[in-house]
DNA sequence: ATTTTTAATATACAATAAACATAAAATTTT
DNA sequence: AAAATTTTATGTTTATTGTATATTAAAAAT
């Protein structure tokens, strides 16, 4: 028995999103195989029938970062018939937040970073999706302050700020930021500063936790807890 | 040939939603076979091969309520392994705003319409479906004004107001909330009042268009232009 | 010691949100 | 016909939030 219904294929695509160098960067794989051979793909794979969507985007993560500390939420499944050129390939796409300092990558000629601002050819529609992305990260950030999932977990003021200028790419007043992200709940001041960097240290903040949205977004952390 | 990918089926659900009798009201139909014979559920279907997910949920929505001006938005992929108990299917899910008064529906003890805040028992995971599309209806509205797609074509403000305060579940302020609703963009006052009702008339108004999200919601509308 | 670079901070003004009470137009009741 | 009732309609004050702007402090480099 063969039905029209079981010839859809279902995958799940990750955006990873990090900031290195000053830039939101994604993290993309080049196609080895037709088709689109030698284009650069968001990772991804296929549902297995045990898990549900947010494990089969876990797993993708976590075969190509090794990462236990991120944001993830789903994004938008698309669905378009011809955006597999062989076959009907439904994807569930997923956008995760990480830290580049959580993170090694062994970048080699198939696995790197790619600054969003100027993204190589890709398959598929993996442009739209990672641009799609950046306007859900946009979305959240005026909600919440995820923006520290890119971050350190450590982080001074001015590369919080820096994110999200990245983020909503536009320049954000220096006082007026201060004042607001030191009201943010959750943020925490720490007795350290920066040293051996250039100049006057800057102070060390840190996030204690986040409140999601227990549907859309979902904050992955093996961290172990501080000792009491 | 047939692998492990293959065995997944996918479907769109569509939580129709209106407002009747100053409740918000969902469309759901019985289910007449198993698994949960006699609940009732979300109207849904299989996606087709031909078609993409926004096709695929409008047909539902057409097949159900004839309805052509309409909001419909995708909700969010619902794929636990465990959500059918016989197979493995993975929804992607829709909701739709709609008027009461464009639909024409056969009510019978197949298909009706419930009151969200008196939902009879549900299959599957459908009632956190329906709860879901309420919150997001909710995260909508604090950002644009879709509750119009809830009323008549021509409403009082007095209605409007009722829609605001069903979906955000509180009670507003007249004199701000008149203020606010006049400033919206695109809300146009008509020379037309509420007669044979009772007591004072009311002024009507109605909705030029809405900007939308083109990514995440849609707007369909076969309504014709009026001459100009 | 002087210059350079980055960190840190406060106040005035504008815009937005929140609180609040009465008069007008129609119907219903007596 | 007058009085009571119900629904529509409207403005001002206060509190909160957001926006704009310039100078001093700490360290490193010269």
């Amino acid at each position: 028995m063969f039905n029209e219904t079981k010839t859809h294929e279902i995958t799940v695509d990750v955006v990873i999103l990090t900031i290195i160098n000053n830039a939101i960067q994604v993290l993309l794989v080049k196609r080895l195989n037709e088709p689109f051979k030698d284009k650069w793909a968001i990772p991804g794979g296929y549902v297995r029938l045990s898990e549900n969507l947010d494990q089969a985007a876990l797993r993708v993560l976590k075969e190509r970062t090794n990462v236990d500390n991120i944001y993830l939420e789903q994004l938008y499944t698309f669905g378009d018939p011809l955006r597999h050129p062989n076959s009907r390939v439904i994807t569930c796409a997923y956008f995760a937040l990480v830290r580049a300092e959580d993170i090694k990558i062994i970048s080699s000629p198939e696995l790197g970073w790619h600054k969003v601002s100027d993204l190589p050819p890709l398959a598929f529609d993996h442009k739209e999706i990672i641009q799609y992305s950046l306007k859900r990260t946009r979305e959240r950030l005026e909600i919440c302050p995820v923006a520290y999932q890119l971050l350190n977990e450590k982080f001074t003021l001015t590369e919080m700020q820096k994110a999200y200028e990245l983020i909503m790419d536009k320049k954000l007043d220096k006082r007026n930021f201060r004042k607001k992200a030191l009201a943010t709940e959750g943020l925490i001041e720490l007795d350290e500063y920066t040293k051996s960097s250039s100049k006057r240290p800057a102070r060390l903040y840190t996030f204690e936790s986040i409140k999601l949205d227990s549907k859309r977004a979902h904050f992955i952390s093996n961290k172990k807890k501080e000792k009491k």
